[in-house]
DNA sequence: ATAGAGATTGCCT
DNA sequence: GGCAATCTCTATA
């Protein structure tokens, strides 16, 4: 299954459709401040050409980073009171980026309990887009890191998971434009995803 | 200037 | 299942 968990140091792996990139997120290690967490659910938002994306009507300050560079993260707040948390990517002319929207908790469990008191269960730690920026300490603070910085407060591992070759796939999750398009990905068994394993 | 919707979550009945 | 919390942006005036 595995080796030891690197960090993702390839632009290039950033600088592609998020059509693209999303599915290969799948699998790989999402690490915060606070904790740390396997990608199992994942949506691609593009730029003009997609109404339900945040940079579909250009630049403003929440998004100007999904108009720069792949690679980095783009956090906005949610309703007011939640973090939200993406992985740019697309070309450096052209907007886009991958929302992630659930994690299989790695740990550490206590800590991320701490920063979630109203998960009842595990599995509830971080599975939805809120939840696991709570979680892992994510805030807007870390809007606009570099993702490829050896000391970014937030950064992207992989420790030889491998995407799956058959993603599930789905419409995006709370929109209600091009809410036909089947953007959203996920690993499958999905029942189980979000369920915490020991850390190795 | 003001109003309404939104890539959400948790508590209420 | 309903609904409040409350920031950002868009539409309308």
């Amino acid at each position: 299954m595995s080796g030891v968990a690197g960090q993702i140091v390839d632009r290039d792996f950033f600088a592609r459709d998020p059509l693209e990139l999303a599915p290969d997120l799948l699998g790989k290690l999402l690490v915060g401040p606070c904790g740390r967490g396997r990608i199992v659910e994942v949506e691609a938002y593009r730029g003009e050409e997609d109404p339900a994306s945040h940079a579909f009507r250009g630049p403003t300050p929440r998004n100007r980073v999904m108009f720069g560079p792949a690679g980095h993260l783009y956090v906005y707040r949610s309703y007011g009171m939640h973090w939200c948390a993406n992985v740019v990517a697309s070309h450096p002319d052209r907007a886009g980026a991958v929302l992630i929207r659930a994690l299989q908790p790695v740990g550490p469990i206590d800590e991320m309990s701490r920063r979630r008191p109203a998960a009842r269960r595990p599995e509830d730690l971080a599975n939805g887009p809120g939840k696991l920026c709570a979680a892992l300490g994510i805030t807007g603070d870390h809007d606009g890191l570099d993702l490829l910085s050896p000391d970014a407060g937030v950064r992207l591992a992989d420790d030889g998971v491998e995407p799956p070759t058959s993603p599930t796939t789905g419409p995006r999750v709370g929109i209600s434009v091009a809410a036909d398009r089947p953007w959203r990905f996920s690993l499958p068994a999905s029942r189980f995803r979000s369920r915490p394993v020991p850390v190795p």
